[in-house]
DNA sequence: TAAAGTAATGTTATATAATAACGTTTAGGT
DNA sequence: ACCTAAACGTTATTATATAACATTACTTTA
């Protein structure tokens, strides 16, 4: 079992998230003989500037602020695009935002741990739900071929001070 | 383990599905003691035309065209909510879409298997999965709420003619 | 190096999905 | 008949996503 929850809710140096995100990120461009622009590493970064997902137009507003001209839709959507099919990104569609894979070389497919306070997403790659999901799609005779699995609920520290702490917001 | 997907990618007297459905959301809402107005039922009704989910818009141009007048978004979406709220409904984020829930008072909470091809959707409800997503939730520390899982591939009848079947549409 | 080709980006418009805010109607309860 | 609360209507707006086409920039090869 693969998981960056201990990462993603707690306090760690985030640089290094960022890092090995933009790293892996090019090594799979390279593998993959694609061409990692300005533009979409710089929306690589916005989506890693924090383990929250982020939204199209959020992503649209800032990448506007630092290149200090205006920014249209589809430059967003087709970076997200991009980072998407390389799996280096994945969309979360119940809400309707984007958040970076922590290993996006993984064979599983992932799982998506949403707290609901502070908004903060780990993904956790597991075969045994894998395995189980399978042989249950198996059982109805279904051919599988992707999954989006998204469970929400409380991370580790705002389940531990449940009154006290606010959701958390840039 | 709980499924319609033997009635749902099948031939099948949908009568039946649309009959059951009813009744069950008359005795829920009784139980409730809220009101099944008109309007909820109709919209009930048209998201059970079939297996596979309908959008919102869809339902506000049929509920328009039955009800011979102008319906707005507003109206479609209190209704949704409604059954949404008491199980009736679910909807499936990865599709901006609503399918009716074919047992609405199982204590499991459920998965999509969405059929890439015809669009169908059934919906299981398996101890196991709950139990093992439990466990890999605590394994993370995470305190799970609740869950949105959606497999994507073919269906029993699409898997069979991968070539020569169209996606269905009404 | 000029021309052609192709990948990336820009631009404008529009489609699609969802909600906010407020006014009106209507169905029981007294 | 009157009051109240729930349901519904209406208008406007916000949020999310894509279509279609123009332009730029980079590459490659004649």
């Amino acid at each position: 079992m693969m998981s960056n929850a201990r990462t993603a809710y707690h306090i760690h140096d985030h640089e290094r998230c960022i890092n090995a995100a933009l790293q892996l990120t090019r090594d799979i461009c390279q593998k993959n003989k694609v061409n990692l622009t300005p533009t979409k590493e710089q929306v690589l970064k916005l989506i890693w500037q924090s383990h929250r997902p982020i939204g199209a137009y959020q992503i649209q507003d800032q990448l506007a602020r630092i290149s200090r001209k205006a920014v249209a839709p589809p430059t967003v959507y087709r970076a997200l695009q991009f980072l998407t099919k390389l799996g280096l990104i994945h969309k979360i569609p119940s809400l309707n935002s984007f958040i970076g894979c922590p290993f996006p070389n993984s064979p599983q497919s992932n799982l998506f741990l949403i707290c609901e306070k502070c908004g903060n997403v780990a993904e956790v790659s597991c075969r045994n739900v894998d395995y189980l999901l399978q042989k249950t799609c198996e059982n109805a005779n279904f051919n599988l071929n992707s999954k989006n699995i998204e469970l929400f609920g409380l991370c580790v520290l705002c389940n531990e001070s449940k009154s006290t702490q606010k959701l958390a917001i840039d």
